[in-house]
DNA sequence: CTGAAAGCGCTAACAT
DNA sequence: ATGTTAGCGCTTTCAG
């Protein structure tokens, strides 16, 4: 095979010229049905495969979507976003890189440049670590989507309706008979942070809100902390310790909201140290739905469209790609409230 | 900004030659200092990134590694293998493109053809689906690693020693009490499939050899099924199913080998459903430790070097690189075996 | 120490 | 309907 087969070989193999190769490949421009056939028999022949750097330099563009993911360890929930970007991307003819930058901002950073070099069509940050970072690829002309905790008002941005099946849950719980529910979960968003933790907002809000009627809130049922450790288990840990602590405490709570599965886990464990039973002592609700089918009893929790947020992620590079306009839409999606075994009425 | 700065525009900024800026970008061959720092500066002003497309296209050779994954959901234990490999190229300053072949023949012979296309420096399949697939790279000139279950003797092959850490779970089992052991993963290896079935022969076959002093083998206590489903929870569902005939039937048996944590967990599942109390009434062991920290009880099992798997494949595709040969090599890492806590003495 | 120029493999005018 | 050719942005001789 003497190295790589060009165009030119499989030209010169077909004893025509290289333009007509082009023109059978890509198939644009006439080609006599005879030539055509002799082109593609000569890339058959030579096992010809087209060389995407040169094409990509070419045009000028590349086919290629830049994926950034913020962490793929502990939390899977990423994962099933970067099927959802493949999917979409393969469907419409593109590549996906990808790069874990586990919740750091150089390495994100990093990606960002590495995906600047290859000229890719587009960027998706997979929940951007730093704003910086996505105003530079903005400012550099590159299409932006954030997803899920977008940190930047600049490109578009895809977000989550959490609120309403968070709602459902606590209803859900409220209608069980139980009162002391308690809430574990990241700090909702502060001033400062205010884009990225709306989905801790309003996970919390929506307990608040249903909490209200019930009477003042038992901030000593309330427990936040990291939910994305750096790529530790930590969030593990967090919903265990909560757990640990309140199941000894005098008043323990029947139900637990955590605001993700990880949190519910460790609930989970600390009930089942106990002797405790889920659901007939306790009731327990995660987020995310990512552990839930594993866990003993099947866990109820809150489905993120983690998939469909992959793939219209992707439907929005290509959008901007058509219409080369920068113009920062904004996608919502809903979250689904998952009935499974972990909730049952209120121990007397 | 005006277009994307190229090195003309720097060279021209800087008022030298563009070969003088490959140089100090490169840092290869001399340069004057004064001049440098002038590129430098210009570089710096114009905002220049180098374009990698045209940068691997002159250079005959691309800084990219193609990772195949067999497939990141259910199990997670390739997104850790992603990891690794994600860590080590970057030290080595490769970046991956990742693909996720979902089990799929077709879909790894597309990925294989998009990378080719790219002409990456090497290619990794972290669990190949066809041979014809590897076969089909390697005679293309690319170095390959196959990752755990090669399909073929070709390129470098990386697998894990299961035997001891599995045989030394088994004694376990056997000092603790238990002498009706139960069994489910995969079915061990056929004559057709030995290289990627070495992993369930060898975990199974350590299971046997414990069994073997204790009687003969009750094959009832045995059940063999798919581990990897086509990305479905099928896996799960073998667990748990099982479990729930053992469970069910005259004579239980007191302990599980699972040849995976997913297996295991629906183990756990049916065990739960039960009120069968885990380890006291029933013990349990996974494996790959995938799940293990988030079950309940934390889950005794057999922990695969996943990231150590990545790194290695990395330094092996390095090392084709600069050797120059397609000798395959072959790897051999080990498994440990993980004490938690969903093991004890046999119930009396 | 630095600049000019060739050319990597491909696409897209522009000819014919 | 097909061939010729000029680059895409970069690296690398080869001169100076």
């Amino acid at each position: 095979m003497q190295g790589i087969a060009t165009l030119k070989h499989v030209a010169e193999r077909a004893g025509v010229g290289v333009a007509t190769v082009t023109r059978v490949l890509n198939n644009n421009g006439y080609v006599a049905e005879a030539t055509r056939a002799r082109v593609l028999a000569a890339v058959e022949e030579t096992g010809y495969r087209v060389n995407s750097l040169a094409r990509n330099l070419k045009r000028q563009r590349s086919d290629v979507i830049g994926h950034l993911v913020r962490s793929t360890i502990p939390n899977p929930f990423f994962v099933k976003v970067a099927r959802g970007v493949e999917d979409e991307a393969r469907a419409r003819g593109f590549t996906v890189m990808t790069v874990n930058v586990r919740g750091d901002r150089e390495e994100e950073r990093l990606g960002v440049e590495t995906f600047l070099g290859w000229r890719v069509a587009g960027l998706i940050f997979s929940t951007p670590v730093s704003s910086r970072n996505v105003a530079f690829a903005v400012a550099r002309g590159t299409p932006v989507v954030q997803v899920e905790r977008p940190r930047s008002a600049l490109g578009h941005r895809i977000t989550v309706r959490n609120r309403p099946a968070a709602a459902e849950a606590m209803e859900h719980l409220l209608a069980l008979g139980h009162r002391r529910i308690a809430y574990v979960g990241g700090a909702p968003g502060t001033q400062r942070n205010e884009t990225a933790g709306y989905v801790e907002t309003e996970r919390f809000g929506a307990y608040q809100a249903a909490m209200e009627p019930v009477g003042p809130l038992d901030m000593g049922l309330v427990r936040f902390g990291l939910v994305y450790g750096p790529d530790q288990t930590t969030a593990q840990g967090l919903g265990y310790q909560a757990a640990c602590e309140w199941l000894d405490a005098p008043d323990p709570p029947t139900a637990v909201m955590c605001s993700s599965d990880i949190l519910a886990a460790g609930v989970l464990q600390a009930a089942h140290e106990r002797s405790l039973r889920v659901p007939a002592d306790l009731s327990v609700i995660g987020f995310d739905d990512t552990l839930a089918e594993y866990l003993s009893p099947l866990l109820t929790s809150i489905r993120m469209p983690a998939r469909r947020l992959g793939r219209a992620a992707v439907g929005l590079i290509v959008d901007q790609i058509a219409s080369g306009s920068g113009e920062g839409r904004h996608l919502e999606l809903s979250a689904e409230f998952i009935l499974r075994r972990s909730t049952a009425p209120t121990p007397r």
